[in-house]
DNA sequence: GGGTCGCATCAAGGCATCGTCAGGAAGTTC
DNA sequence: GAACTTCCTGACGATGCCTTGATGCGACCC
């Protein structure tokens, strides 16, 4: 969050930490342009008025380095200006004063987009074999271990879930549907095969846990 | 371009096309899922107030299978309109009247943003072909292949996500369009063609893998 | 000690899914 | 208008997955 006035900075503050984002902030462009080298921010609101470095230089300084979604706010509401700062490579222009929904509202669009970029792998990791939840593979000893779409749709439950008890109602909804959730054979037959395939000793799995009369555990 | 004035309509196409771009226009938002489907738009230009439905459905409707960059355009300025048309998928929010330039930076930016995306590595190899994903080019053994727009739609998403699995139905949906979700049958048809084109053994790849009933897998 | 309940394991049949081939419709090119 | 490409569709056999039943084991209650 970058901008020369002390109240705006505090306003967005406040209304951006109850909506549970960490805020970090500089009050001008070369303080910003250090603060998010350091703090590596997933979004930037830049106030193009700063008092040492014109807001465009900001753009462009972050642009060598970052693809970090930039939300400019301006007073200015001429065109010219907002097309000079969304061809520097700003993603968003935004005019004081300003709605904060509508800020907020922008702000998620562009967290939202630069998400799916990332696209992470998930892994999920083991003593003795991997979940790649992204990839939708399993890997043991480094070896890729072929699963069958019921299989994996336990697994990938369980994984999510890493460390809960997940009840055996709701793995049977999940995996054949609402109408099986009573079908608790069927997770005895495929939370076997599971072990067979991943645990070292299926008879004693480690990782594979069964609470009885419960459900079922990942144990990473 | 979405809008059921054709003034606006006829204004954005001529400044649009001068500038290089090829336009589509729909007039409702019926006729703008079609065209989105069948076009496959690199960025759409909305107006939220069309005669037939809601514009935030037309929203929902191309999020369904497409990441692609919508430029909402309004009337409205009542900030709880931006706020339901960002958090239902929209990228940005110009209101009218609008200037031009402002319209054609932000749409500047919104295929930028996109093209970042893109830009992974433009070229994956595997041990028997290469794909150039930017020249839109297959090689095997140095000689080109040529493909069909389908074969090559279908190589495209494999190769842009190799290593994962991709499911039938997004494969569908992608590239056929919403309304194909369930045709399984044309994958089947077309992995083979590619398969006999780009494997070593056709019948037992090596690199267009078949993981059953989830999906395929490009393995580089 | 007998009975019940929940869990693990194994085996086998039915059936959904997959790969393959081929023919015809629609559109393109020359 | 003929030759060609591309796409869709149907038929067929084969593979392998899901389901289901049978059996054994241990915990717990009576």
């Amino acid at each position: 969050m970058v901008d020369d006035e002390p109240q705006i900075v505090r306003a967005l503050r406040i209304n951006l930490s109850a909506r549970g984002y960490s805020v970090l902030t500089a009050h001008d462009g070369t303080a910003a342009l250090k603060a998010a080298a350091e703090g590596r921010p997933d979004v930037v609101v830049l106030d193009l008025g700063l008092p040492d470095v014109d807001g465009t230089e900001v753009i462009a300084g972050l642009r060598g380095w970052t693809s970090v979604p930039i939300i400019v706010l301006s007073a200015r509401v001429d065109s010219a200006d907002k097309v000079e700062a969304l061809d520097a490579g700003a993603d968003d222009y935004v005019t004081k004063p300003f709605g904060m929904d509508e800020l907020l509202a922008r702000l998620r669009a562009a967290v939202r987009r630069s998400a799916v970029v990332e696209g992470e792998d998930a892994v999920v990791e083991t003593a003795s074999f991997t979940v790649d939840l992204a990839a939708k593979k399993v890997r043991r000893d480094g070896v890729e271990v072929h699963l069958t779409p019921t299989e994996w749709g336990l697994l990938e439950i369980l994984a999510r879930n890493r460390g809960r008890l997940v009840a055996q109602k709701q793995l049977l909804q999940e995996v054949w549907g609402p109408a099986y959730a009573k079908e608790t054979h069927y997770l005895r037959v495929y939370l076997a095969q599971l072990r067979r395939k991943l645990e070292p000793e299926p008879s004693h799995p480690r990782h594979l846990v069964t609470e009885p009369g419960m459900g079922y555990r990942f144990e990473p």
